[in-house]
DNA sequence: CTTAATGTTCCCCA
DNA sequence: TTGGGGAACATTAA
């Protein structure tokens, strides 16, 4: 469920129910939410919560924190409604509950001493100099690069091939032989994607929901991603399909250019 | 029954 | 050291 635009939107979702709030019990219900012991959240008071590419962070006033890893179809919603994919459920003071919910189960809910291990740059972040810089230190694909959460942190496998639809560059292109100026457009597609995509609160292809249970509204924007077999937005040619590093990968074989 | 799905992570090979 | 391939994790939907 989630990529950069959908973290920060539960993100923004969960701010003002858990700021300042304290943590009265929690409950654990699976194999990667931890801790084994329950307690280990209680009386802890919550002094910010983050997102840290496409993870939650809730800093505790003590230093530590919870960081939380959506996985492929993690939910954290400010409810009482259990399902049977509950995988965890935090009691605050205030009354209020927060549940995460996992139907695959590749998320993670844990409690962290430190920070989390580090990323690469916050793509809302970086300058379109540092990101060229980076992008030609190295040698893959385009589609590659732009998964991987050392290179930049936050984007997934629908604003990838997004991004690289709207600045016209063939997935399997290579970083090697990208010009500066196809670079820095890439890097302004990326920014004005996120940015747009977070406007309209993330997008809702399948699990996703927001902290209090609404879909994003992103989805109906989509150019390309899982659009193989329609035509083209731009020119009518038809979305083909491919796979990179085992992810589907949606391009348009005619304005996507190598 | 097969394939694919918003993500990692680990092992193996070049 | 870097890059690429493939399996694994668990569950649903088409």
């Amino acid at each position: 469920m989630p990529e950069l635009p959908e973290a920060e939107t539960i993100v923004r979702g969960l701010r003002a129910a858990l700021e300042g709030q304290r943590i009265a019990s929690a409950e654990f219900f699976a194999k990667r939410v931890s801790p084994d012991d329950p307690d280990a959240l209680s009386g802890r008071r919550i002094r910010a919560v983050k997102r840290y590419g496409k993870q939650v962070l809730i800093d505790f006033e003590d230093g530590a924190a919870v960081l939380v890893k959506l996985g492929m179809t993690g939910a954290l919603r400010l409810a009482n409604d259990q399902t049977p994919y509950t995988r965890a459920r935090l009691n605050l003071d205030s009354g209020a509950t927060l549940l995460f919910d996992d139907i695959r189960q590749f998320g993670s809910l844990r409690l962290i001493a430190a920070p989390p291990a580090k990323l690469g740059p916050d793509p809302l972040e970086i300058t379109a100099d540092d990101f060229v810089a980076r992008l030609r230190a190295r040698d893959t694909q385009l589609k590659r690069l732009l998964l991987d959460q050392t290179f930049l942190r936050g984007i997934g496998n629908i604003y990838a091939d997004e991004a690289l639809f709207r600045a016209g560059i063939h997935p399997k292109a290579r970083t090697r032989r990208l010009s500066a100026a196809r670079a820095r457009a890439l890097h302004e597609a990326v920014v004005r994607l996120l940015q747009e995509a977070i406007e309209l609160r993330g997008s809702s292809v399948s699990d996703y929901v927001d902290a209090e249970g609404k879909k994003g509204g992103f989805q109906l924007l989509h150019n390309v991603y899982r659009k193989h077999g329609q035509p083209c937005p731009r020119c009518g040619h038809l979305i083909a399909r491919t796979v990179i590093g085992q992810r589907g990968t949606h391009y348009c074989p005619a304005c996507q250019k190598a």
